[in-house]
Order: C-alpha cells, then sequence, then structure tokens
RNA sequence: GGCCAAGUAGCUCAGUUGGUAGAGCAGCGGACUGAAAAUCCGCGUGUCGUUGGUUCGAUUCCGACCUUGGCCA
C-alpha cells in the first residue's frame, strides 16, 4: 500500500526499438517533466551507440537522470537503480517539476513498484569462492547444496540456472540465513510508490524486427565498432562485466577478435536485439497498464500527456 | 552433353539394415528480488525433390525426371 499522500509516478515503458526515447523528448517540449532513465544499459559511461542512447544535444535539452551515471567496469544492480531513482524522482519533486520514468528493463519497474528486500554484502572473498565452485562442479551440484541449506529458493531456482543458484549460494554463505528468509519479510510501505504505466508497443513483431535491422545499420555507420574497439582497448574491461552484455557489444567484439565475419556479426546482433524486445514483451504483457499502444500514432503518449498536465496543476511549485 | 555427389522442419544437418522421422540454430510462449540488454524453462506433422516400379507396406531399394554443387568434355 503506497501512501496516500505521494502521487502515483508516470512511467514510458516499451520494448527497445518502440520510439519511447522520441515520445519522451516530445512530452519533455511540452510539459515540465524531467526523464529518469530505467535502463541498465544507459547507467554505463562509454556505452553510447550501441544502446541507442540519447544523443548529447538531446540530454542537454531535457534534464535526464540515471544516465552515464557508472562507469563499465563497475557493475551497476537493480538494488542501486531503487536507490538512485527514488532519489532522483525526489529531488524533482522537490523542484516541483514531475518525473518521468522511461525505459524497458522490466526489473527495476517491478522492484521500484513493489519494493526490494534488504539483503548483506557479499564479500568479493565468498563471491570469487562460489565462482570457483561453479566452475569445478556445474550448476546441478551447487543447486543440490542450495536445496540442503535453503530448500525454499531451490525449489524457485532451475538447476541450469548459474547466475540465481550462485546469488542465492552467496547469501548463504555470506549471512549464514537463507536468501528466501531475506524475501520474505515484507517491504516496508514507504519504500513503494505506486506506478501508472504507459505502454508504446508495435503489435508487429516481424516489422520490429525489420526496424532493429535499420537501427542496427545506423549503429555501424556512426561507429558502434570503434565505441566497443575502444572499450576493448582498454585495461580491465572484459566481457565478463555485465556492462559488455548489453546486446551487441559481445557480438562485435567477437567479431574483433576475428571470430566472426562481418555478416554473421551483423545477423547474430539483430537476432540479439529481437530475442531482447521479445523477453521485454513478456514483462510488458505481465504489466498492469493505463494504455498500450501498438503503432507509431502514439495515442498512448496524448493520453500520457493529458495525465502529466493534471499532475502538472496539482503539483504546488 | 557424360560421370559423381547431394536434395529430410524457416536454416544447417542426422536418421530409418523397408513399418511415414529428430538434433542444433532460428521462431513462439513463459519465469524473473544487488549481472536483468543478464540467466533460465517449455513448445518439433514436416507433400523426407517429383514420378513410376518392386513390396502387405517405400522417406528408405530400383528406374526415369527435376534442381543444386563438383569433375570431365
Amino acid at each position: 500500500m503506497p501512501p496516500a499522500d505521494l502521487p502515483p509516478l508516470h512511467c514510458l515503458m516499451g520494448p527497445t526499438g518502440a520510439g519511447k526515447t522520441a515520445a519522451a523528448l516530445w512530452l519533455a517540449a511540452r510539459l515540465p517533466i524531467e526523464i529518469v532513465s530505467v535502463d541498465s544499459a544507459l547507467v554505463y559511461r562509454g556505452l553510447n551507440i550501441g544502446t541507442a542512447k540519447p544523443d548529447p544535444g538531446e540530454l542537454r535539452e531535457v534534464p535526464h537522470h540515471l544516465i552515464d551515471i557508472c562507469e563499465p567496469q563497475d557493475p551497476y544492480s537493480v538494488a542501486r537503480f531503487c536507490r538512485d531513482a527514488k532519489a532522483a524522482v525526489a529531488q524533482i519533486e522537490a523542484r516541483g517539476r514531475i518525473p518521468l520514468l522511461v525505459g524497458g528493463t522490466g526489473l527495476y519497474f517491478r522492484r521500484l513498484e513493489t519494493g526490494i528486500a534488504e539483503m548483506p554484502v557479499v564479500a568479493s572473498a565468498v563471491r570469487a569462492s562460489v565462482a570457483a565452485e561453479l566452475a569445478a562442479c556445474g550448476s546441478v551440484v551447487l543447486h543440490r547444496r542450495l536445496a540442503q541449506a535453503d530448500p525454499r529458493s531451490a525449489a524457485r531456482i532451475h538447476p541450469n540456472d548459474p547466475q540465481r543458484i550462485t546469488r542465492a549460494l552467496e547469501i548463504l554463505d555470506s549471512s549464514g540465513v537463507p536468501m528466501s528468509s531475506f524475501l520474505l519479510a515484507p517491504a516496508p510501505p514507504d519504500e513503494r510508490r505506486a506506478l501508472r504505466k504507459w505502454v508504446i508497443a508495435p503489435a508487429n513483431r516481424a516489422a520490429l524486427r525489420e526496424r532493429l535491422a535499420q537501427r542496427f545499420q545506423g549503429m555501424l555507420a556512426r561507429g558502434f565498432i570503434n565505441e566497443v574497439g575502444a572499450l576493448r582497448a582498454r585495461p580491465g574491461l572484459g566481457l565478463g562485466l555485465p556492462a559488455l552484455r548489453a546486446v551487441g557489444y559481445r557480438t562485435v567484439w567477437a567479431y574483433l577478435d576475428g571470430d566472426l565475419s562481418y555478416a554473421e556479426m551483423v545477423t547474430l546482433a539483430v537476432t540479439a536485439s529481437a530475442q531482447y524486445a521479445k523477453r521485454q514483451y513478456t514483462w510488458l504483457r505481465a504489466e498492469r497498464t493505463e494504455a498500450w499502444c501498438e503503432g507509431a500514432a502514439p495515442a498512448a503518449v496524448s493520453e500520457l500527456c493529458r495525465s502529466l498536465e493534471t499532475a502538472a496543476r496539482i503539483t504546488p511549485s
């Protein structure tokens, strides 16, 4: 139950390539809003072309938050996002302006809306030891160990899912308390805030894929390969980092390593982003939304615009 | 024109000593609490190139034809 005195936050959601950025800029030109990015890749400095980040001019024109806030070697996380987003929203509202949350990272929206549990900090030694265990034994064996100490988490996590098994064991080994116990503790009510969600998502996925293919050609023309080359040349950056797992970066990296031909790199990158869009639809379908706009014609956006106008009237300035 | 090889799922291929077939990738659906643009889970009917023949039965064996690739002219 969100506190009654806080109005719901306006959100503009949609898969990659749907036109969220353009719609948000259009709204920002008309209303006293500031944009809070809800995107796990836009946070990283140096990942620009491949993430379809708004260009410097657009970032200057309209206040944006949570873009370029960390270096690629520093992994960002949902937990940091929740803290950062709340802080950004508070600042914007304190200025008498309206925050608009724009992005496509389903997990970030979800955790912001329903809260995120307090978890112990995992020491890097624990992280390393669980990683070594995974490399030596494989995820199925680790899952068995998890089932002994934290059956509730083990039931929820598939034996073939190394990422989640690792996380649950890290929590367990750091604190001696099962991760599922932390999840059972209800998020404090003031941690949560209602969201009003508008979606831009083309109904025709084949057409979206075509758009993504064209967009990728545009990225290549604007020097995406050089961008990846620059990251690849930086000491301390490797494919193991979350930042470099953003769609397209691994593929171009493999091309620069000589493991893929140019044509293979292009098709694999486009396929990867279409697959990413597909996963985003799965999140979006699960949302309770105000409006779902399928075409490029921004019906949902004009509705969102009216809602923001109303919010602007009731916001004290 | 002659010889050889190959034609099986959208793609790359496996397989059936004759009882109408299955992997990987793609695609589709789903899950998601500090890596989430990540990590996983589920979903496989397709004139087995066409057409004759042998056979109780042919995608499988035989013939012809078509297509593609290679070699020889």
